[in-house]
DNA sequence: AGACAAACCTGTCTGC
DNA sequence: TGCAGACAGGTTTGTC
């Protein structure tokens, strides 16, 4: 489900956490990504007495830095796959079948518990797991992430660099986390529809004034998501609830057989597949 | 190397 | 109404 504009978006709604200190943990004890065992007992073990310093993202990975009053620091490692949701609840509110974290919080002045920062999956495609601070850098997951387009903007330099590299369709290029980390099957596509890029393109066959304008794209994509609070178009909600707007405003995904939207031009979004993923672009626009 | 399918899951929608 | 099948924002794994 969500991609780095939404993922920001969730980050930036758990803002209020920060200062405040994690007193109780429950999990599921059901698996998640891939089927395999998420720490639950490690983290009820580790996190719980800590405060959570900050809360940071590279990619689609959160990242919760817990400060321990003695011992190392852990930082709390979480991805929402597809259906993931992070979001703060008042304690008391009846918890979903889907719930597979609860973790509740107080001021650190205070004993009382008042709220609880729940995940919940419903196909249980997220990740949780968690890292000695310092360490995170190191995991298997964070280890291999490219470039966050949102803390080290792109240039045309670096996709062209990269691209001429690689012999896959741009739009697999442009999923690639290797390389990108944090742009998913939506603004793939919204991305090659303003670069006027077809999807199928050859990525080494992008010319380097064409991987500027694809950078520009991206970059302008995925800012223009986020000051929508993401695209909401089914599961996805920030911590706070609140879903984002931007599925009003995206140009292709999911508009197989419409108009496009580009002005003169009279052309019909076409859906197609690559690698097995939902693939728009119009045809006309986005020749060549 | 890269394309594809399947795998991990549940829910929803479509068509018969 | 019921049921089968397709499909869904992600990532990994195996096969051709």
């Amino acid at each position: 489900m969500p991609e780095l504009p939404e993922v920001e978006t969730v980050r930036r709604t758990l803002a209020p956490l920060v200062g405040k200190v994690i007193a109780s943990s429950w999990g599921s004890g059901k698996p998640l990504h891939m089927n395999r065992p998420v720490p639950y007992e490690a983290i009820a073990r580790y996190a719980v007495t800590t405060t959570i310093r900050a809360i940071r993202r590279h990619g689609k990975y959160l990242l919760l830095d817990l400060a321990a009053r003695r011992g190392p620091s852990q930082v709390l490692l979480v991805h929402l796959g597809m259906t993931g949701r992070l979001r703060i609840h008042a304690v008391g509110e009846p918890r979903g079948v889907h719930t597979h974290l609860v973790l509740g919080l107080r001021e650190p002045s205070k004993r009382k518990i008042r709220h609880e920062l729940r995940y919940t999956d419903i196909r249980r495609f997220g990740q949780l797991d968690l890292v000695t601070a310092g360490a995170e850098a190191a995991h298997p997951a964070l280890r291999v992430l490219g470039r966050d387009p949102l803390v080290e903007p792109l240039d045309g330099s670096f996709i062209h660099s990269h691209a001429r590299q690689s012999g896959q369709a741009i739009k697999s290029f442009l999923l690639n986390q290797r390389i990108i980390s944090g742009l998913g099957n939506i603004y793939a596509s919204e991305a090659l529809w303003l670069a006027r890029i077809r999807p199928t393109l050859r990525a080494r066959k992008l010319s380097r004034p064409r991987a500027a304008l694809l950078a520009e794209a991206v970059t302008q994509v995925l800012h223009h998501a986020l000051t929508h609070g993401g695209t909401s178009l089914k599961d996805f909600v920030a911590a706070d609830g609140a879903q984002g707007s931007h599925s009003d405003y995206l140009q292709v995904y999911g508009r197989g057989g419409e108009p496009c939207r580009r002005n003169t031009c009279k052309g019909t979004i076409r859906r197609t597949v690559i690698q097995g993923r939902a693939t728009f672009h119009c045809p006309k626009c986005q020749e060549r």
